[in-house]
DNA sequence: ATGACATGTGTCATCGATGACACATGCCAT
DNA sequence: ATGGCATGTGTCATCGATGACACATGTCAT
């Protein structure tokens, strides 16, 4: 750290004192244009800075949050909401103080720990690692503000209703005419140790992909659901949507349509389709969720979105909420809809499927 | 800002001064050991956080390292140096702020004032959106590391040699047979204005793309070589690898094989492609740069990889290095490799053309 | 002439941690 | 018994910004 130009010395060359300067500063009081013109020139020549330790120590407020993310290496989501949130930080004269647990309640814990060293006014979790860490905080009288998932009800969340885009999703593969339709996804049991609350994501999904069949008149198929972890850390991403299409393939009615549930998962069944030899949508139609990197794959994929970004910046706003001591902040729930692109087509007529096969 | 127990407090709770109590916290000097039963109890009982802004005030050292990035959402590039970076500050004891200017400058000198005021120890640019916000660290005497480019000599950078890989690549095509090798890549000119010290990345893929193709004794065709800016903001990303590819293919005598020097323009390449029906490695042979999208991709993308972590976690070894006031930090330079996966393979034979097309 | 008010500026305690320095004991060697 | 040293603890200035408070002077209305 370097020592620049205190507050102090900026009073001291234009000879007066730390109050007047701090009332040039600050822009409130009386100062006659003559010594504002003085201490105006000191502050230019010595490039005075304010020190930002001294002035949220003294006004006990440090104008950060903190946001703790799962590992934003792992999924561009992840990124986008940090990056919705800064944006709104930043307009608000807040930063914020970003924090990777990479799935470890024991770093996740040393991160909050420090953030509470650093006094942040608020802490966001896009996805905490463990119930515990929200809850301490909130036994600290710090604000939360969960987004994604909630760990507890006991603080304000930013959720999506995954619903609407993968009921949208199902309709989409019914309209085209799809009967035999598939859902690689992550499973609600094997998710966040099944948590009944962080779940809800998996449920929500899940439960769509059901409904969707329903409602198209569709009877449920064991062997076309297929659960498992997103990704397991011994494999790459995506691997697991391999795996499941590739059984999918291997079945005895191989689907029409796939409905992942997450866009790495999505870029699995990809590439096990494109390594069968069929090409997509016009032998197997598939449909991803987040569009993350659905626009970077072949073709590219229709896919429920999710606002990331919006969600981080609804995040940061019921954290600002809470600073402020605004009433009781309630819970928020955004929307997700479906992004229509290339990977989802007309069910293959039969005779369009001899002709490939 | 909640008001966590201070170690006055502490201090008053077991019945000694200050300074007894920062002695047990620091673990220096003499404390009996009732004493030190009594100050530890009452450091747990009020759950005593030490306030790292007074320390930091008080040490004049922040134990914070600021991290500029062009935007984290761009390209996972970013995001895997920064949390390269974050894991070594964080062994070290330090902390990091990340910062995006989304290839703003203006918005990149804003971060960089808050920077200032937050009294960092020392600024990581993970690609400066502006020359003259690094040269104003360094006149502020403020530490500073390039990573990935460098704006200027005046202070240290870890880079990576594009060379090798780039290289490895042009043989490994040549091996495989092929003779029309195209390149999608990055324009030197296009990129950063064109200047000398910013455009090495463009300059260092591209001069072996040609060497490449020099040393397999092959001739360079200006149709081949597809240069531009990596994406526009109108568009997506992506876009510029499929336009260039859907004008390679449309051209007289279609490449066998495809440099991309960036896994995001090989992203588009690969869409190209697909649309046009071809079969990757069988029709065309695809290699990337980056590894962030490869792995992916469908198929799974044969692409130089850069040592994206390693970036980060040198570039904070080299602030580190100039903060501790170690000699003269030098630059670094770190090897690029050829990642063999699924998208490279042996030219087409005529015949094999002539049965698919 | 005098009180009321606008204008202009300075003093200083405060935020919490730190560590130099001072000041106690008690014990041992000379 | 006296100096030297280990042991144990307290006092207080400091880091830089902030803002309440006090204290000036000048102007205007009554």
């Amino acid at each position: 750290m370097t020592k620049p130009t205190t507050l102090i010395e900026v009073a001291r060359i234009a000879g007066v004192s730390t109050a007047t300067v701090n009332r040039v500063l600050k822009g409130v009081g009386y100062v006659s244009a003559d010594t504002r013109a003085r201490i105006e020139a000191a502050i230019k020549t010595t490039r005075y800075r304010p020190n930002a330790l001294a002035r949220e120590l003294r006004k006990q407020r440090s104008m950060t949050i903190g946001h703790v993310v799962s590992a934003i290496t792992a999924n561009p989501f992840f990124a986008s909401v940090a990056r919705g949130a800064e944006d709104v930080a930043l307009e608000s004269g807040f930063r914020t103080l970003l924090f990777n647990h990479n799935g470890s309640a024991e770093r996740e814990r040393q991160g909050i720990e420090r953030f509470i060293e650093r006094r942040v006014d608020a802490v966001l979790f896009t996805v905490a690692a463990s119930r515990a860490d929200v809850t301490m905080l909130i036994e600290e009288k710090i604000p939360v503000v969960q987004v994604e998932r909630a760990a507890t009800r006991d603080a304000p969340s930013v959720t999506v209703d995954n619903a609407v885009g993968a009921l949208e999703a199902m309709r989409h593969f019914i309209t085209l005419g799809h009967r035999r339709i598939a859902l690689v996804g992550g499973d609600p049991d094997q998710v966040y140790y099944g948590d009944p609350l962080m779940r809800a994501v998996e449920d929500e999904r899940l439960g769509a992909y059901r409904a969707g069949l329903a409602a198209g008149g569709l009877s449920w198929n064991p062997n076309y659901e297929r659960l498992g972890q997103y990704y397991r850390h011994e494999d790459g991403a995506g691997v697991q949507g391999y795996t499941h299409m590739r059984a999918l393939l291997a079945g005895a009615e191989p689907p029409t349509a796939v409905f992942a549930t997450c866009d790495i998962l999505a870029a699995g069944v990809l590439q096990a389709i494109y390594e069968a030899g069929l090409r997509v949508p016009d032998d197997i139609s598939v449909i991803g969720f987040d569009d993350t990197l659905a626009i970077n794959l072949a073709p590219r994929l229709t896919t429920v979105a999710q606002p990331m970004e919006e969600l981080g910046r609804e995040g940061f706003k019921l954290a600002l909420a809470q600073i402020e001591g605004d009433a009781e902040p309630r819970s928020i729930r955004l929307p997700s809809r479906l992004v229509r692109r290339d990977s989802a087509g007309p069910v293959p007529s039969a005779t369009t499927r001899r002709k490939r096969a």
